[in-house]
RNA sequence: GCGAGAGUGGUGGAAUUGGUAGACACGCAAGACUUAGAAUCUUGUGCCUUUGGUGUGGGGGUUCGAGUCCCCCCUCUCGCACCA
């Protein structure tokens, strides 16, 4: 018997695979095809296990389907733009090119050990000029399509990282990568129109697949669409548009409440009398940070302008305020209060003593302003509302905007939270904005021969501000139409813009004359399976789906979604223990076995389970996982121990199982090989056991035989259709006890040994392919398993003669009996009657009932 | 507050359509092999007062039968949150 050396048979077929290019994908419009994507990795260095198990479920999921018969694209990049890299480039000294390159060596070496099936052939890093280049393009022509632009707004500022960001790149009013809070600044910057897109990108939702239904759902609610009336209130002479998705209320309106930031507040309060004091408040709220302002806690505040607006509706004259809750990017920045019907409103005015007006009236009738001690926000029928008064509240608001629209004041509308995607980081590592602004001609795109524009070499990395502003080569540029001296753009693009693209260039990646080749790029996409973190549920996620039409508006593609199905896979977590005295997690090595005290103070640590990461201290190395059980095991692991779209709580004595069933199969196979019948059933399948051979059978070889088949439906079932490889893996594992046990005697016997084990190679090989490649090499075979197909099964075969039958008396089990599956329901009725133990709850009962279920039990229902 | 998801043995998890709850694995216990250990193998393992009772967060309901369906409640995780 020969031991499973994992580290010689995994070498061995990392080799085969590597030199013989053994998952290089082909167009071939022929085919039928499958674009199984992860999402592509940033190269920090070193890949952790969050990575493996992505990677591990992916490359289960390619396999399968290259096996299935599908031409599969399983392609694999690196997201190579990033701070980290500058960041290096500060600390260490090192250019970020040069430390993104060397992580990308060194976590290509990782993925290699680990054997995925990538087609390297396609690989690239998105900050490679052969991939900016073309994302230049790209920017040049949606700006050429005005779906670019440059503008003044209030934007996020992180003062740590010294970039602006994008709104979804903003956590509680904190900067999603480095934690610290953002301040809004007025900056001139670019922008890509997704709000454009807001509806397409509303409504193809039923375009897709399975994707989960949590992150739809957070999309909406980050698009935010609502309906409404767009009225125009007057201010003096002067337009005060607000936006409001209640128009029914708009006869109780009783004040008017501006944001601090809005445009107009500098002109509201020249005038007043108490401009300083005005003045003091704007600002102070101004300063106040975002999640102070934004928390339920916070206090609503607000000053009286002295000024007042005229609602339109009625003429009515209410006082305009300046308040702390309003937000100036939402709708307007500014507001309609009605505090009889909306709560905030209601306690803003008892605040500041603001009169309150009902005008939608409850059944009771005994809504009174001087009793209410909350705002009433459910239907009624309008008071006081002039024409309308009478009408059910909700009727009452399509009448409401037609007036509104017939007089010329207002309108229907709808309004989105979702603000434009703002694209400018004052970063050196990122890709450049090829874009020149000239005195005479203003800002002037590069010419596409001169593309791309390349990041220069003479820059400095002192930590502070844009190391491209320190680059004389890089700004002074002659202006592309007239030559006179001009600045070249020094801000990069979000990295999510490269990320945004990069599963269509993969379709095309050796494309030389253009950034997309449409018919490569028709025929692979969409991507059939897409899979990655939750984290992205937003953020990218909404980017790609918005780019992928954006690019099919560019005539690039002919698909209106990038992801026809999602899998967001689930954390790896393990314990961290934190000592809260000295404030330092410890690493589960350093302490002693029942790692609840802490090893300097003694006292109890606080234990629980976090995502695995550096500064929770509880991360495992996968590169120590595979040296010490090998990749198959860690990937094997990785699918066993949850479903996919759960947590995966890591746990080494789990891998111990794992590798012990691998070293099981490999054992039985051996075994088989050394009896000397390996050689004499070369060739043969599970079909070429003929009905006459199998009706002979002796029982535990036509066991193995319906096991096998069994086993076949099962895996097909939950790699195929659920993904639910954990389940899969089970059922092999329970097929394995089976052969471990199973004693072969006559040549029959191991005719059926034979191709079980063949079977259960076959099966295995999507989620351990190395040990699948090596037994099937063993068992004879010629052809490797990367080129084999996926085995069918008899659906006879799947079927017992027998089942174990429960006898239920009023429901509850009392006796089991195995019976054949082909007794008629009377037969069943009367063995279950008759059966001594089920006579004694009988005894003194009559029975009023019997239920048969086919193949699981007789339910006796006496009284 | 709104939205989504989850709650099953000592642990990770299974039960896909209402039909034996706890597959598979870990752990634990006993045993075999061994001078001993490691490895491996065998057997057992929800709980209890065991011819039986009880059990899927809690309470009710539908049904011959509920982890699964319906109603109410509790707890946890995640996301959004003054969105006018």
């Amino acid at each position: 018997m020969q031991e499973y050396n994992f580290t010689r048979i995994e070498a061995k077929w990392q080799d085969y695979w590597e030199t013989n290019h053994c998952f290089k994908a082909e167009y071939d419009p022929n085919k039928k095809k499958y674009y199984c994507l992860e999402m592509f990795p940033y190269p920090s260095g070193k890949l952790h296990m969050g990575h493996v198990r992505n990677y591990a479920i992916g490359d289960a999921i390619a396999i399968t389907k290259r096996m299935e018969g599908y031409n599969v694209l399983h392609p694999i990049g690196w997201d190579g733009f990033g701070l980290p890299a500058e960041n290096a480039a500060i600390q260490r000294n090192i250019h970020p090119a040069k430390w993104t390159f060397q992580n990308i060596d060194s976590m290509k070496q990782q993925f290699k050990k680990l054997g995925f099936s990538f087609d390297w052939d396609r690989e690239f890093a998105t900050c490679e000029e052969n991939y900016y280049k073309w994302q230049q393009v790209i920017f040049i022509k949606l700006y050429e399509k005005g779906l670019i632009e440059k503008r003044e707004a209030p934007v996020n500022w992180c003062p740590h990282d010294e970039t602006v960001l994008a709104n979804e790149q903003v956590e509680n009013g904190c900067c999603w990568r480095c934690g610290n809070p953002i301040i809004i600044k007025n900056m001139s910057q670019w922008f890509i129109k997704i709000t454009d897109y807001a509806e397409d990108l509303l409504k193809d939702y039923d375009q897709l697949g399975e994707w989960p239904e949590r992150v739809i759902s957070m999309q909406k609610n980050w698009i935010g669409k609502s309906y409404g009336l767009h009225v125009n209130f007057k201010w003096k002479d002067k337009d005060f548009p607000i936006f409001t998705t209640r128009p029914d209320t708009i006869y109780g309106v009783t004040f008017m409440a501006i944001a601090p930031e809005h445009p107009l507040v500098g002109e509201i309060i020249e005038s007043n009398k108490n401009k300083d004091e005005l003045k003091a408040f704007v600002e102070k709220t101004i300063k106040e940070d975002k999640i102070t302002r934004g928390s339920e806690e916070g206090e609503k505040e607000g000053v009286f302008t002295g000024e007042y607006v005229v609602n339109p509706f009625n003429g009515d004259q209410v006082p305009l305020y300046i308040a702390n809750f309003v937000l100036a990017e939402y709708g307007t920045g500014a507001l309609m209060a009605v505090p009889a019907h909306d709560q905030r409103d209601f306690l803003f005015a008892k605040k500041y003593h603001i009169p309150i007006k009902v005008v939608i009236q409850r059944p009771e009738k005994d809504l009174d302003p001087e009793t209410m001690d909350e705002a009433y926000v459910a239907e009624g029928n309008l008071v006081d509302s002039e024409s309308f008064t009478g009408l059910n509240n909700k009727k009452a608001m399509k009448k409401i905007i037609k007036h509104a629209e017939a007089k010329g004041f207002g309108e229907g509308k709808v309004n989105y939270r979702l603000k434009d995607w703002l694209i400018s980081r004052q970063r050196y590592w990122g890709n450049p904005i090829p874009i020149v602004y000239c005195e005479s001609c203003g800002p002037i795109p590069v010419a596409e021969k001169d593309l791309p524009v390349t990041l220069p070499l003479d820059v400095e990395f002192k930590g502070t501000g844009n190391p491209l502003e320190t680059s004389d080569s890089f700004k002074h540029v002659p202006c592309p139409r007239c030559n006179k001296p001009s600045i070249r753009e020094t801000d990069t693009m979000d990295t999510f813009v490269c990320s945004s693209w990069y599963f269509l260039r993969f379709c095309s990646p050796h494309e030389e004359n253009q950034p997309i080749n449409t018919e490569e790029a028709n025929y692979w996409m969409n991507v059939d399976q897409y899979i990655g973190g939750i984290e992205h549920a937003i953020l990218h996620l909404l980017y790609a789906r918005f780019f992928t039409k954006a690019l099919k508006d560019l005539q690039y593609i002919n698909i209106d979604e990038p992801f026809k199905n999602l899998l967001t896979q689930g954390m790896v977590v393990s314990n961290s223990y934190y000592s809260q005295k000295i404030k330092k997690y410890y690493s589960p090595n350093e302490l002693s076995d029942d790692k609840k005290i802490c090893p300097e103070t003694g006292e109890a640590l606080i234990v629980k389970l976090d995502k695995m990461s550096k500064s929770r201290n509880n991360g495992v190395d996968p590169d120590i996982m595979i040296g010490k059980y090998g990749a198959d095991t860690v990937r094997l692991f990785m699918l066993f121990a949850a479903p996919p779209e759960r947590d995966l709580e890591w746990n080494e004595q789990g891998m111990e199982g794992c590798y012990r069933f691998l070293k099981r199969v490999y054992r039985i196979a051996s075994d088989f090989v050394s009896s000397g019948y390996g050689d004499r059933y070369q060739g043969l399948g599970l079909n070429d056991i003929g009905s006459e051979e199998s009706n002979s059978l002796n029982n535990s070889s036509a066991n193995l035989l319906r096991q096998t088949h069994k086993t076949i439906k099962k895996v097909t079932e939950d790699f195929i259709h659920r993904l639910h490889f954990n389940t899969g893996i089970a059922s092999m594992m329970e097929l394995v006890n089976t052969l471990n046990s199973f004693k072969a005697e006559s040549d029959t016997d191991y005719r059926i040994l034979k191709v079980s084990i063949d079977i259960l190679t076959r099966l295995l090989y999507p989620v351990a392919p190395h040990i699948g490649e090596e037994i099937n090499r063993m068992l004879g075979h010629k052809t490797p398993l990367y080129k084999g197909s996926w085995p069918s099964f008899s659906e006879e075969w799947t079927q017992d003669e027998n089942a174990t039958y429960v006898f239920q008396v009023n429901g509850k089990v009392r006796a089991k009996e195995d019976l054949a599956v082909s007794l008629s329901e009377d037969e069943l009725k009367d063995i279950a009657l008759g059966h001594e133990r089920i006579q004694q709850w009988l005894d003194g009962k009559k029975v009023v009932k019997t239920i048969v279920v086919p193949k699981k039990l007789v339910n006796i229902v006496v009284k």
